[in-house]
DNA sequence: CTAAATAGTGAATTGTGAATCACTAATCCA
DNA sequence: TGGATTAGTGATTCACAATTCACTATTTAG
């Protein structure tokens, strides 16, 4: 049965998302024009008169994921001017992307990240810098305003913050989901605060 | 030219071990018979007799990627008694071995492990928590000396912990080792002490 | 020293997935 | 309405990687 045409715009929007979907189920490895078109309801072959190759297929892929990502450090930003709070919220956000959007991780850890053309590589890295960059500046912004240490390195913060995030999606990813990531968000969050707050020693009871 | 003939049990280990190189230096994806047999300095057919296929070898590289991280907990065990500078070292040496060997996280990480035979995945998982076990022993105890905070929860701060590490060897890799990772370890040591420990108050202010 | 057994070889088989192409059907617009 | 453009189709090509297999060279034991 022949597909319905639709015009190219809304055809690379319904193939990156179905590229997506199917990250998020069978990991990008197994990811294939195949398995893409089929989801679509085109035939392979149609497929690139929208794309020149499985690359730029990828490449649109990653857009999506970096907007999605940076999206959530500018809404955050916009919901509240405390630096503390918007972490918080940026954690909450992030993790709740991750675990409804599995593809994220296996795109960003897939070693063929590493194995494709380099410049998949340094859109990957872009889009890590961008996010940790992002998380610098509110890190930044709240030790001028007091309320995070002034002695906590920004980038290292950076870092430890994905650190709340990353290995519990992996876990999650390889146990089969015993992990629940935005419970675990919660739990770790007030350890992390305790790492970069400025508490003044008594103010801590609930 | 014709290979020396090699007894099965060493050529097992050659084979293991080019593979875990290779994969460190082309990703999991890129691994191939062909690939590890030219490292090895065997035809590609010739690999078939030590293992049953490409999956045992695999299994082989799991294997040894467990000995040698579980290996790094029980020496840090016998190294000190103390708690916290159990974690300390470990840290130390889990991102040494990182950074050595960056193998590791392409297997740990590849969405290979999603593909793949699901017992595969289950190995991983099993690694992992293995690790994990070991670092919330670790923490138990040091809550029952006194010196890591009672209200910590030991899963939790396991993973926080794994957190230290495998973000800052993902962005490591993806950055082609513009992060140095046992010095930022370093860096993030005094922030997760921070977390966990059982300061009393008034100890450490500069 | 010789015959199992063990390990190595190259050719052939098979499967898979990306990409190309000549052709067809739908849509646009003048 | 009718030609030009755009999108979809199926057959096909190409490359590559995992296995298998019949055969050969080398050890090792009796």
């Amino acid at each position: 049965m022949r597909a319905k045409k639709v015009k190219t715009e809304l055809r690379r929007e319904q193939i990156i998302q179905a590229a997506l979907d199917l990250i998020g189920i069978q990991g990008i490895q197994a990811l294939s024009i195949v398995g893409i078109a089929e989801r679509v309801g085109i035939v392979p072959s149609a497929l690139y008169r929208h794309f020149k190759n499985k690359e730029e297929v990828l490449d649109g892929v990653l857009m999506l994921i970096k907007k999605r990502v940076l999206g959530n450090i500018a809404h955050v930003k916009k919901k509240t001017s405390d630096p503390l709070e918007q972490l918080q919220c940026l954690l909450i956000r992030q993790t709740r992307m991750l675990s409804e959007n599995r593809a994220i991780p296996h795109v960003v850890f897939s070693d063929g990240v590493y194995t494709g053309p380099p410049d998949r590589k340094a859109k990957v890295a872009e889009i890590m810098a961008a996010f940790l960059a992002g998380i610098q500046d509110i890190i930044t912004e709240g030790q001028q305003m007091g309320t995070i240490r002034g002695d906590v390195i920004p980038f290292a913060a950076s870092v430890m913050f994905l650190g709340m995030i990353m290995p519990a999606a992996v876990i999650s990813n390889v146990s089969e989901g015993i992990v629940d990531i935005p419970a675990h968000a919660e739990t770790v969050w007030p350890m992390f605060l305790r790492c970069i707050s400025n508490e003044k020693k008594d103010q801590d009871h609930n």
